[in-house]
DNA sequence: ATCGCACACGTTATACCATCACGCAATAAT
DNA sequence: ATTATTGCGTGATGGTATAACGTGTGCGAT
């Protein structure tokens, strides 16, 4: 029984997955777990429990990034024209202090030159974590 | 007021700032603003804020850097042989997720490919965290 | 001098972030 | 059918961070 409501074909989602997933699809900024259960209250989730769980899978379907720096989550969203296949291992993001928007973007040479650090150090990196902060385009006009 | 960036001239510091530091400077490991407090508690410190108020001072004098991915601070301790003069702006750290070492480091080539990134796309950086999570060479071994 | 200001401090209360421990239900493999 | 796995729901708890208030001290300007 799965009625799939997703545009990307990704591997079924779960209710609960779903709801949160579509969650961050819709916003414009990333929302913090107890944001996303204030909106999913009237779909019956009531504990952040039940937003963690299906945050943890999204994240490690590579759907959802999470911002260690704010904590809080965004939809995967990498800038249109980036092919799929293994970009999920090294992006970095651009937080707005200003309007909270993210970019998220990969740099294939600062990933290459952290890994080469790794290596002449005996340091086996499982994550990476990159995030700038600062004033996005727009908000540094105004 | 003070324009000073120089990481290691040590700015005068109040009693509590000075006792975080040296808890921190003491540790092996990042400390929590919470595992802080209770090693500070026979000195008098009695409350959270108290551990905060002393970080974020510690932190803009560049003595103290937070890692964003374990919400937990260390004394700044770059590699012997490194030059102070820039080392605050774009710390790097290696994380082991098995000893809780932390590892800082700066890739100048790193900093130089963010930089420019936020500078096509008009973005305006006021800080960059950059943290490996994985296991330190030691670990590895084992 | 003393007023005003900036700054560090101390305390209580509260908000926000994250997980543990339990038990139940559905599914797949044997 | 039994078991293993996975997701779900709930209550309780633990860990992280700040708001709001008031106090005290140093110091320059009047």
């Amino acid at each position: 029984m799965s009625a799939d409501a997703a545009p990307h074909a990704k591997p079924d989602l779960t209710r609960n997955q779903a709801l949160v997933f579509g969650a961050l699809e819709g916003a414009e900024a990333p929302l913090s777990a107890y944001t996303i259960l204030d909106q999913l209250r009237d779909d019956g989730l009531r504990a952040p429990l039940q937003i963690y769980r299906a945050l943890d899978k999204l994240v490690a379907f590579g759907l959802v990034h999470r911002l260690e720096s704010l904590n809080a989550f965004v939809a995967c969203n990498h800038p249109a024209g980036e092919a799929d296949g293994e970009s999920h291992g090294t992006a970095a993001f651009a937080i707005c202090e200003n309007c909270d928007s993210v970019a998220e973007f990969t740099e294939q040479d600062v990933a290459e030159r952290l890994r080469s650090w790794a290596k002449t150090e005996g340091f086996e990196p499982h994550s990476t974590v990159i995030e700038l902060r600062g004033l996005c385009e727009a908000c540094r006009a105004a």
